[in-house]
DNA sequence: GTCTATAAATTGATAGAC
DNA sequence: GTCTATCAATTTATAGAC
């Protein structure tokens, strides 16, 4: 056999690790070598290069995330429950993977058209999303609001907690992690109300 | 004369676009100093190492943009108010800076420790805001909401669409630097509505 | 003050033994 | 498959001439 199973996702799951907290350019290969128990040789040896383990670890991270995302939208249900839809089960991915978003945030900066590609690439189409809310708004169901508005709205309110996570915990909650976790179990109920409240007429 | 107060202008000013693009880790003295005009040597000559540039940047970028802030807090005006003007000259202040949000976002990641300090040191004091949103509440001015989450909220409406600015800009408006311009000066003007359409009892 | 040259340390990657 | 040793390139930082 010419890999080790094992350690091939030893070593994916340290990097994955490691480039979440550190992002590209921060994170080192000994150090993920360091993190799978092994040592650097060993690294090339399954994974060519930095690059290659890099691209290898954030297609994996969109291959999970965006289809339970995509779902959502196609849904043949009204604006309400596409938007209650979406944002809770938004929330709990990151609830479950809490660094993926500060990964994907640091990857728009060093790299905005490999990002935006692969989203791409992966399948998502706004555009169902936005003609259910220029629908509902010609239906009279919601007031007159922009559809790209909207949808930055949404978006913002579910992944921005997750991106400034640290402020949040210490600044505005005064806690630590469990009070983090508490916080966003909550917000995964509740913000689409303030969402629905904000545009229904 | 022991600098010349120009050349030391020129390079925070390079080294401010470096880091702002490429975050600490991506950031190059070579790459500062091809763009002050100057050589490695003369970075070093002015300011001690990379990291003592650094601190003067984040610092300098804090003592800019929190006292805005914070002088809307403190205002003895009603709640509906404090948002109008907050998320108003919040988000102006970032469309004429719009990489400081993501240069605030990498450090979060690298440092949160000191960037929390950072905050606490300038004297934003998030209490008194939380005050007036209990109050309102009280007065039944506007819905049972945590004021956290509202708080967590506003300042996501308001920063996260410079954060994932190139998503925006290509997934969602499908357009270029000026529509995502564009779509952040309404936003500017629109925004606290949609808030405040969504506490209103 | 500003430059060239270079030191010193780090880091991604490879060679080769076992 | 896994390791030690080492290369080659990069990068921060300093020494010293002008």
């Amino acid at each position: 056999m010419k890999y080790n199973i094992d350690t091939s996702e030893k070593i994916l799951n340290a990097a994955t690790h490691e480039f979440e907290e550190k992002g590209y350019n921060g994170t080192r290969m000994q150090g993920i070598a360091n993190r799978a128990g092994i040592n650097k040789a060993l690294l090339h040896y399954y994974y060519k290069s930095k690059d290659a383990l890099f691209q290898i670890i954030i297609h994996k991270a969109f291959k999970v995330f965006i289809p339970q995302i995509v779902s959502v939208f196609e849904e043949d249900t009204d604006l309400f429950t596409t938007i209650e839809k979406f944002t809770s089960s938004y929330i709990d991915v990151y609830i479950k993977n809490p660094r993926v978003p500060s990964f994907i945030t640091q990857e728009i900066n060093n790299n905005p058209e490999r990002l935006v590609n692969l989203i791409q690439s992966s399948g998502v189409n706004v555009e169902i999303f936005k003609n259910k809310i220029i629908k509902a708004v010609k239906e009279g169901q919601i007031i007159d609001i922009d559809p790209e508005q909207l949808i930055v709205n949404i978006v913002s309110l579910c992944l921005f907690p997750f991106v400034a996570k640290p402020i949040v915990t210490k600044l505005i909650l005064r806690g630590n992690d469990k009070d983090f976790d508490r916080f966003m179990e909550k917000r995964k109920n509740e913000i689409s109300t303030f969402i629905i409240k904000g545009i229904r007429k």
